[in-house]
DNA sequence: AATTAACAATTGTATATACAAGTATTATTG
DNA sequence: CAATAATACTTGTATATACAATTGTTAATT
């Protein structure tokens, strides 16, 4: 569907403008779809994506400065986030023995568990979207959003 | 800068996935340059896309439910959005005279001048990122999204 | 015409997020 | 080595958002 259409506009949009929204309203429908994905498990994209940085960790545990530096989206709040892991005993919390400023952050058998049950689904998510354009479109894309953002 | 060194990862992320995430950052990257602009300004990016609907209706007043359609992200609570912006007095509200059931939302002077004030730098925002992009690959970011999204 | 269904918007509530301030620990420096 | 600064995390608070339930109004059905 046209970004025109979506937001019911019926004059073409400058391409500038254009861009702009795609990009947002790509997000938002990849997002609400990986939502409803994670929905059965009651697990927010942001805590799905903290055990899967712990997960990636590979046994050794994290902290809360390298979790945050991690996500995608920097969020303000990883106390709160893995508070909540917490008491779903999807991860465990101990002072770090070296500089008890840190916290030890870890994935528990149930944490890797649920991954292992999500995997086949996330990975379904991502290709799902994936198989709309062939590779070299997929590497184009990527490298148009690179050059986008300016970085 | 490469989605990998965003997220910090060592290894080179699938293609599927590549892209899901840098879709996600660049929105994130996006939103965030956005966000700042209208700060000084005390309007969220919600606040300040319902204005910019109104504004469109050219004098039409808008009821509630049309306001929802055409936002880019569906959001749940058009009536919170709207009393905000009454509060500021950017915008009317009274009930539809054909209709009791529903309300017209028009934009007040004051919702006006200040979209008149904002829009050099939205305009600013847009173009910032799209410079980094020639036309064809502007034009064609977009088509990739839209063949992406797969509607 | 009375009852039921559908529609448009609002409100309640629980959860999430953003931002600032606070606490504890370690590092720096005069 | 005491004082100060920096770091890592947590907590408070205000605001935002999601979702369900509610209210008021209009349309459809029997």
């Amino acid at each position: 569907m046209k970004i025109e259409k979506v937001i019911k506009s019926e004059t073409k949009l400058p391409l500038p403008k254009r861009t702009v929204l795609n990009i947002m309203y790509t997000q938002n429908v990849q997002a609400e779809s990986f939502n409803e994905l994670l929905k059965p498990y009651e697990l927010s994209p942001e805590q799905f994506n903290v055990l899967r940085i712990l997960r990636g960790q590979k046994g050794k545990p994290a902290n809360m400065c390298v979790i945050q530096e991690r996500m995608v989206a920097k969020t303000s709040n990883t106390t709160r986030l893995v508070d909540k892991l917490l008491l779903k005993e999807l991860v465990t919390r101990k002072v770090c023995s070296e500089n008890r400023r840190k916290m030890d952050i870890g994935i528990t058998k149930k944490g890797l568990d649920l991954l292992l049950e999500l995997d086949p689904k996330v990975q379904e998510h991502e290709t799902g979207y994936a198989k709309n354009l062939n590779e070299t479109e997929l590497e184009q894309l990527n490298l148009l959003l690179e050059k986008y953002r300016g970085e």
